[in-house]
DNA sequence: TTATTGCGGATAAAAAATATCCATGATAAA
DNA sequence: TTTATCATGGATATTTTTTATCCGCAATAA
């Protein structure tokens, strides 16, 4: 049972945009460079973050990435969904009616209970990412970080975030 | 985020054998048939289980495996983390730190919160399946699954266990 | 027009999961 | 004692998945 290391950065990049001014945005190189990763494998992820309209993307010079709706709206599953797929950790692959004896089909109608409990932890798993809002992420990050990654963090942000053209800045949607 | 086919298949092993009588066994290959799996991958995934103490093995004719404590001490939660390893799935890779900016190692102390959200998330998966006891879903089973499949489960038991020798059988371990 | 950016496809490289084989030691039965 | 059966562990091969790179394209700000 593994998570990709997409995940990590996903949530890394969404608490990051969480704190631009509002429908300003960041390019995916910036973000790249911030958390040391491979810049074409990471607009691969941030990719599925905006199909899963969790981010929106600007195409053009001065164009990038934002949060799609507020970071209060955007939960852990939303995300690990986004990048690792809706499909079940647990894949039932009926093994027990692999076997040499051949009933029926109609024996195999009833679910396996196996699998009933190997999902049923899964959605207590869900429920626990479901949770957790992105928004908790970024507060938790401000109050209760080393100050100075928290400067950094913002001078970061105020450095590469950019401005969109013929639109007021909105409030922070943290 | 996926489990492997071993657990799978670990689970419907262990479910058969919480169904052998006393201490009789049952063989690697005995299994492997009665789930159409491949004999030789899957004693891997046995000798996993019994390296995690979950199992007892017995060597020679007659030999194979057996539970190495009652279904109710045995949780899914034991055979998820016996085959698929006690890592969590969330590896955090520390990318906060893997910036340009190179800050005092100290400014690090502090936990990551991302990595604790998802580190918490899975914990309720694992809570959950700690719940799920071997023996409930052995009971679920006989209760609850097409009458055929029970029968023909018992009879495929009743053909293949292996009674040891010097030992009286004493009850059923579910 | 030019430079920058996200997008998608193709492809490659690396890592992990799946699967097979064989030599070994243990042991029950003949 | 011999033989056959079984689990064990190592070595290895095969397949799949993950990670990563590259290039051409469309959009767009300057």
């Amino acid at each position: 049972m593994k998570l990709g290391e997409g995940v990590e950065a996903a949530i890394h990049c969404a608490a990051m945009l969480a704190g631009v001014d509002g429908n300003s945005t960041m390019s995916g190189a910036a973000m790249a460079e911030a958390f040391g990763l491979s810049p074409s494998y990471l607009l691969k992820h941030l990719n599925q973050l905006t199909a899963a309209r969790i981010l929106e993307s600007v195409p053009g010079p001065a164009g990038g990435y934002r949060l799609a709706r507020s970071a209060e709206r955007i939960t852990l599953l939303d995300i690990v969904l986004a990048v690792e797929g809706k499909e079940p950790a647990f894949r039932c692959g009926e093994i027990r009616q692999r076997g040499p004896v051949r009933l029926d089909a109609s024996a195999y109608v009833k679910p396996c209970g196996i699998n009933a409990a190997m999902l049923k932890a899964e959605r207590a798993y869900r429920a626990a990412l479901a949770e957790a809002k992105l928004s908790d992420i970024v507060v938790d990050f401000m109050n209760d970080a080393d100050p100075r990654t928290v400067s950094a963090s913002c001078a970061f942000v105020e450095r590469h975030q950019r401005p969109q053209k013929n639109q007021s800045n909105q409030p922070s949607k943290v």
